[in-house]
DNA sequence: GCATCCTATGCAAGCGCTTGCACAAAGCGA
DNA sequence: TCGCTTTGTGCAAGCGCTTGCATAGGATGC
């Protein structure tokens, strides 16, 4: 691999190609009859090149077909042009709309988006540093880093880090997020304005949603209500599981007049298993979702649901992350994107 | 940034840290005593190296933080330790549980996926050069590249290239797919064993979806069916436009003893809004899906559907890439996955 | 007409690694 | 005991870019 460049001096070959054959600078440089500064500076800060010169060198890197080696850009600049995601999931996670519009808002800027997937929990050393690794230009948490050896190599990773989907206590960076907490309580508000007394709470058992359920019960208690009846469902997504759940908690003598879900795959199986025992809903038992996902509004019965801009915090930590790079200070670098209780059909 | 090195070699300061604070391999040969060779022999290749001098060189990168920088070691080394995944969407993607598969296959090696979101059609040339130009040591294709330039400038890319979800007819590289045509073909004749006599094809417009009706369509008529409706939706997982589609075309006097669908999302908006008009599904109405999504299996009636086992692509990929990182020929260059159609009570 | 200032370009020193080669030391068989 | 392998390490030449600095011509001012 390395032999091929043994006696590069030698002589001017007919054909100019390096390094097995992919162009370099040095190809593009030596076609336009111009020294590689000036082809990079073409390519990165063409306003800095005379116009003829450019154009020579853009022809000649049509001609060689140049793609230019980031790696090594990357590692001569010191700015690696792309940015890591730590995501917990990415089969239909909640975090995706995030991801896809995050990652649309840096590809116009010739960023591209790294994945991690990072299970909840510590002891991520390896996939961390194959992420830190590479100098990322920013880094997106969506799950939460509580283990502190976990933030203290984020923190002195050198990149900007974004917390989404929550608002930390004590911010390793950047934040674009909301308050779980302040949804749990709005929807216990929410819920017994709505007269109902006797909430269930259907939850996966996964940090954030248990931080709303929490809420949910402490407000909905502080209201006067009694502390309500929980349910805890493995896999979020799944509807067996829901379904098996819920449905155990009628057999078993169990009361609710609504089921208050941690997302809206709970939902939408505590809907279907309640129909499949012939109650209505929201009749016999209301429920509430959570994420407002696409087909949560154009389903069957179009569910009641707390809804997060989820695009929006792609979006912004996307403008956040490109400030960043440009040196520019961010305005606002934590950012509460707030949430919208919509009710529907299902309550 | 780069001046900070100046003068590099003004005797060995207190604080040997050079760059900005981060510890690069030179430091940890400092202080471990040994060249930086060693160190990254440690790193890369530890049983090269005697045990007492791995552990030396250990403590000293525990002790000093150092992460490898990737960059450049991947310029030095030729490889990146990175594929990159080109999809056409990620939010809800059927390609989700393949992109996850492979991703956590890879990250077991120390391998990274980097996303690419590429819609269908022609002209990605950005994209395309942000993603080659970082020299991935694979690249997955989710979407078909019919566009001449495009399939040169990945040809030209030196990197391996997997095409999924799929069997091209004449292949870049590598694939792992199954055959749209074949899911159609079979379809069709599964349909009319199963008895039913009006199929409307209710399909996405995009390429691969057309290529199932199509077949579909083909193998209908061969069978003695008469030429069967279609409708194109341009939004394949929203219910809205799908649900709306179909009404009009019942409303319009349409006949139809079957939908079948291009996607599980089709196929569920399809029963809803059967069941909003007061049909039976399957009686008054059948409905096939495509994709057998988690919810499809387990929502309120089990949908009838095909199922592709995007997992296991995913894993076949992840292999293919780490046997031809590892300089391995690929002994299966082409992989037919397969697929299967399910019954279940929407048929 | 000469000093002064731009503007466009080239030079060359890195960026932080990997790895072929050379070499010293240790192990080994006869 | 002596050549001959093995190991284990270091040297140093890159990998393909970016960019501070120097320089060479113009253009400009007076």
């Amino acid at each position: 691999m390395r032999g091929k460049r043994t006696g590069q001096g030698r002589a001017s070959r007919a054909a100019p190609e390096t390094t097995g054959g992919r162009p370099t600078l040095e190809d593009v440089a030596r076609r336009a009859g111009v020294s590689t500064a000036t082809v990079s500076r073409v390519i990165n800060t063409p306003k800095k090149v005379a116009e003829d010169t450019v154009s020579r060198v853009q022809e000649a890197i049509a001609q060689t077909g140049y793609v230019p080696n980031l790696l090594a850009g990357g590692l001569a600049s010191n700015r690696s042009r792309f940015v890591a995601a730590l995501v917990p999931s990415i089969a239909s996670s909640i975090f995706n709309d995030t991801m896809e519009a995050m990652s649309r808002a840096l590809s116009n800027e010739g960023y591209l988006v790294m994945l991690g997937l990072l299970d909840e929990g510590p002891g991520h050393t390896a996939i961390l540093d194959a992420v830190i690794g590479r100098r990322p230009d920013g880094l997106i948490l969506t799950s939460i880093e509580d283990d502190e050896a976990t933030r203290g190599k984020l923190k002195r990773s050198g990149s900007p880090i974004i917390e989404t989907w929550a608002l930390p206590a004590n911010p390793i960076d950047l934040v674009v997020g909301f308050s779980h907490r302040d949804v749990g309580k709005e929807l216990a508000r929410h819920v017994r304005a709505l007269g109902y007394k006797r909430p269930l709470l259907l939850s996966a058992g996964m940090r954030r949603a248990s931080e709303r359920t929490e809420a949910f019960a402490r407000a909905w208690v502080r209201l006067g209500g009694a502390e309500p009846a929980r349910l805890i469902v493995e896999s979020p997504m799944r509807y067996g599981p829901a379904r098996t759940s819920l449905g155990a908690f009628l057999d078993g003598g169990g009361k609710a007049d609504i089921v208050v879900c941690s997302s809206d795959w709970l939902a939408d199986a505590s809907v279907v298993e309640a129909k499949a025992r012939g109650m209505a809903v929201p009749k016999d038992i209301a429920v509430f979702g959570f994420g407002d996902m696409h087909m949560s509004s154009e389903g069957a019965l179009p569910l009641s649901t707390v809804r997060i801009d989820g695009a929006a915090i792609g979006h912004t930590a996307a403008a956040m992350l490109l400030d960043r790079a440009a040196g520019r200070t961010v305005k606002d670098p934590i950012v509460d994107i707030g949430f919208e209780i919509i009710d529907r059909q299902s309550s």
